[in-house]
DNA sequence: AATGATTATTAGCCGAAGCTAACTTTTTAC
DNA sequence: GTAAAAAGTTAGCTTCGGCTAATAATCATT
């Protein structure tokens, strides 16, 4: 069998060249994946803060709709990655880091579903899908977004 | 410490009931991630099959930016779940299934990128956030994207 | 047809993220 | 203040999706 090359001159379709833009895309939607969950909770945890006072591993749990070893395993990571800080049978809390992270998740998160909304979706869909998107859209999808949802 | 409940109705701030709503949102997340890397490979394929006239286990790597033995490792579960099928040191191909799935992803694929693009984004950008925001958009949304794509 | 290069597979490792079962600690309620 | 309930932790299992190193098969060139 011959080489890459030689069977894309046999065949050349459209193609402009986008093999190796398509190669750099699933690596970086692999490295965004990486990521999701701790932002997820970073997220989450911001929020049980400001609507509860403190975010408890069990209303973690219950949130994210997983099981409290799940939780405890996950805190385990973030705590690794100078996300959170906790201590034994105690309520989490946010490093600055974390903080950090949380803000900027929220806002984004912000902006997806403000966009999903002002396109027309209902809230329900609009809130599933934005919790999906919002990992993997770049600073000028964002900024778009933003244009987008704010123009009327 | 109090219940949930409790402590919602001490602070209840701004929220309607996002909190239910936001657990289903993480389920249906966990679900579409469960599905992402064979999306991506059959999608692969079939644009492999179509350009070249075969999917190579080596072309597939190089496209995907994996090593080898992670190909094949993902080629095996795809066989089990019936997209693929294939013999030992050959290429692949895609059963009913494997292409009705490849079809499906394509077209959901050219619609966010289109819409992406038709957003003022630029092609390599498009590129490579449609292949992450791809498998997280619903059918409502999708129909949603097509519509403001086709608009002039 | 033999050999060297390419391609494919296998074995075995790792970490992430899920789970159940069992146990400990803390909180609540009496 | 003690007993029951709730919450948190630990141990151990699973699958997925990466990797390297080593082996096997195919292909291409002479």
């Amino acid at each position: 069998m011959s080489t890459d090359e030689n069977l894309a001159s046999e065949h050349q379709e459209s193609e402009a060249r986008p093999a190796e833009a398509r190669v750099e895309a699933f690596i970086g939607v692999r490295e965004a994946r990486r990521s999701e969950v701790a932002e997820d909770y970073v997220e989450l945890i911001a929020e049980l803060i400001h609507e509860q006072g403190e975010a408890r591993p069990v209303d973690i749990a219950a949130r994210m709709g997983v099981t409290a070893p799940t939780v405890a395993k996950t805190l385990g990571r973030l705590a690794r990655d100078g996300l959170i800080t906790r201590a034994k049978y105690r309520s989490v809390f946010l490093t600055e880091e974390g903080r950090a992270l949380a803000k900027e998740c929220r806002e984004r998160h912000e902006i997806v579903l403000r966009f999903l909304l002002r396109l027309g979706l209902d809230p329900e869909t609009a809130e599933r899908d934005a919790e999906g998107i919002e990992h993997h859209v770049s600073q000028r999808t964002l900024a778009l977004f933003s244009d987008f949802a704010d123009r009327n």
